[in-house]
DNA sequence: ACAATAATAGGAATTATTACTATTTATGAT
DNA sequence: ATCATAAATAGTAATAATTCCTATTATTGT
């Protein structure tokens, strides 16, 4: 893969964010810097810096969103503010079931547990 | 909701699989029994029973699945052929954690496994 | 500096899904 | 049974997310 400022400048805006952002989010970010970008750029380098394991690519619904974090990690998904939590949960413990129990061979646990986060505590 | 012919022959197809349908295969089957009908209409249907809870939605990457199981379960998801395997696991734990420990009210645990189911062992 | 080729812009194409509207159909009351 | 009403439908247009295409531009090894 060689060198290119664009994927450089939109690898930073992921990193820069806790916010999982789609392609969009991240074109719009990036079009501040670089006004003349275009969205396929986005989703192309997107999908690069996603095969070299240098981002995360997670399905939110049926839209795809970009998480820098690439330790296994679950996410909580509030209903009520649409926020994605990051958590840590049993992974190890399920991929350990499935291979015992169903001779399954894990390569990833992806979880989402939807609910209401704490903010909206009554 | 008022009684439909096609909702009904729609609610038919979805319970007699095991494969979790998307959206343009059950019109595909829709089609062989109904040929008039229109892919709205499957849509519309299958919104309609997921929403008094007959079947339940499954995304699958960014693709809408269909399931009759309303059992709380989980998914492994073979990477090679493509299935995906009903599982029960851990989510009484889960729900039990994140309420504890995050302060998560969930309401839904989706979790599926990606990897190699074992109709690919060498 | 130059050649090879990966990366890009800009727009067209694709895919999954939803929205719109005139017509049809189910259902409850007469 | 007939009728009125509103839900359901077909067929098509619209939308949203994403991928594909092609002529041009930029990076990199020589």
């Amino acid at each position: 893969m060689r060198y290119s400022h664009k994927r450089e400048a939109i690898q930073e805006i992921v990193y820069g964010t806790n916010s999982h952002p789609t392609a969009d989010w991240v074109f719009q970010k990036a079009k501040l810097k670089i006004p003349n970008i275009s969205l396929g750029t986005v989703y192309r380098n997107l999908k690069q810096l996603d095969d070299a394991q240098l981002i995360n690519t997670i399905y939110d619904g049926n839209i795809a969103r970009y998480d820098w974090n690439r330790e296994p990690h679950d996410h909580l998904k509030c209903k009520i503010c649409g926020d994605l939590i990051d958590v840590q949960l049993f992974d190890d413990q399920i991929r350990k079931t499935v291979k015992k129990q169903y001779k399954f061979e894990p390569d990833d646990v992806v979880m989402t547990i939807i609910g209401t986060c704490h903010k909206h505590n009554k």
